[in-house]
DNA sequence: ACCTATTTATAATT
DNA sequence: TAATTATAAATAGGT
């Protein structure tokens, strides 16, 4: 269907191919509804593309009904091969069930970690390749944007930091030389006499600076901490990667 | 397609529902295989006909997984049919012991195809970011080493073949000496009386050429069909990936 | 199951 | 990505 006869084997050409499943998908698509209303079928179809993104169809909708339907076939085939005796053999049956199904997820979670290959044939080798390639895009992506957001919060942070800071220094400015006038004030109208007694004490200047460099810090590392930690804790370098 | 338009809707005459059915089915499943192989896609397809009987057709014939990795990507969990669970309650412990097993190793699987990621801290983010690194490392590793033995065993055949070609094209010349000499003294024995009636004869070299031509593609393709396939079915450009 | 007129799907192209 | 068009493929109705 279509201008060329077209050959039963992978299109090599990656836009050709995209555009081929899109065309087909669709078409397929269609004929399994067509087939499902006008010969009252109850049809399943599931696609993945190269990509890995899922399309489906399901007769009524109802994929999950007719999966089950699906299973339940494949099981009474296996029960009248089997036995008839009902719960125990239900639950013999379900335990071995999961038995298979843990043994091939753990089997399947040694070839995602690259280990027992040799298992596995050149086109399964390619599959993993490609799934494992697109599950690090996307971890990748994830992690950066963790570390972006980590980051943009630093920047929030410091700039409040920042400002509350000049604002600490104006007030010890002002309060600075709200004391400098009150010493000379005091100088003025008591007279020298005073003078040895109001000597060793430290310059106003510092001691108020002092309060302020009790209480500041204080703020600082309570905030940061928590913030800072998962900065720390990261690599920088793999931004690159 | 035929000769007349359809409607979207059930055919209610029995027959020709079913010789629909028929017809249909097997364009399904047809184009079904076609998108698979041409698209590199993993189609799944289940078609239950109206009277209960089951068709389907999965990519490598793995419909198992292919519905494992359905349910994975809809974060959808199989249910069981429970039966019974009173009579037996370590069954039922049993039972929910491997549910949980398979929960937890479904839930790694799906960090490993790079879904789900939101629930991870960074520090869980980067574990998995190296792990996939290292895995896929292995997995190219391998990978490679499929290709070259692949292509190894390609050469040597090659290699093979063209050596008995070149020894069956020395028979065949040794065969139109002979033949030619025979021809000869046939002519001069004989005389020109009974050219006549060797003239209408194919010259021997033809005929004997005719013989080995039958043969030999014979055993290439056997030897070769096997072997090409796996070659042909790789994606070689990823030797750079 | 086979045949063929016709409809449909789609490959190539823009 | 979305039309267009020439052509291959699917198939409805008939045998």
């Amino acid at each position: 269907m279509g201008r060329g006869r077209v050959q039963l084997k992978r299109i090599e050409n990656k836009i050709n191919r995209q555009v081929t499943f899109s065309k087909r998908r669709a078409g397929l698509l269609k004929k399994a509804h067509e087939i499902s209303v006008l010969c009252d079928a109850e049809v399943a179809l599931i696609v993945f593309s190269h990509k890995g993104k899922l399309f489906e169809y399901a007769t009524d909708s109802s994929m999950e009904k007719i999966l089950e339907r699906y299973e339940r076939h494949n099981y009474t085939e296996r029960r009248l091969v089997a036995t008839d005796p009902e719960s125990q053999v239900n639950w013999a049956m379900e335990y071995n069930r999961l038995k298979a199904k843990i043994e091939l997820l753990q089997r399947n979670h040694r070839h995602y970690m690259g280990e027992d290959l040799d298992s596995l044939s050149l086109k399964e080798i390619q599959n993993l390749e490609q799934q494992l390639d697109t599950s690090l895009k996307h971890i990748r992506s994830r992690k950066n944007q963790l570390m972006y957001d980590s980051i943009s919060e630093l920047q929030r942070k410091e700039k409040a930091i920042l400002e509350q800071n000049n604002m600490l220094a104006k007030q010890i400015k002002e309060k600075e030389k709200t004391m400098a006038q009150q010493v000379q004030w005091e100088q003025q109208n008591q007279g020298p006499n005073t003078l040895s007694f109001l000597v060793p004490m430290p310059p106003p200047c510092l001691k108020m600076g002092g309060i302020y460099q009790e209480e500041a810090p204080e703020i600082r590392r309570n905030e940061l901490d928590l913030t800072l930690e998962p900065l720390y804790s990261c690599n920088l370098g793999c931004f690159a990667t």
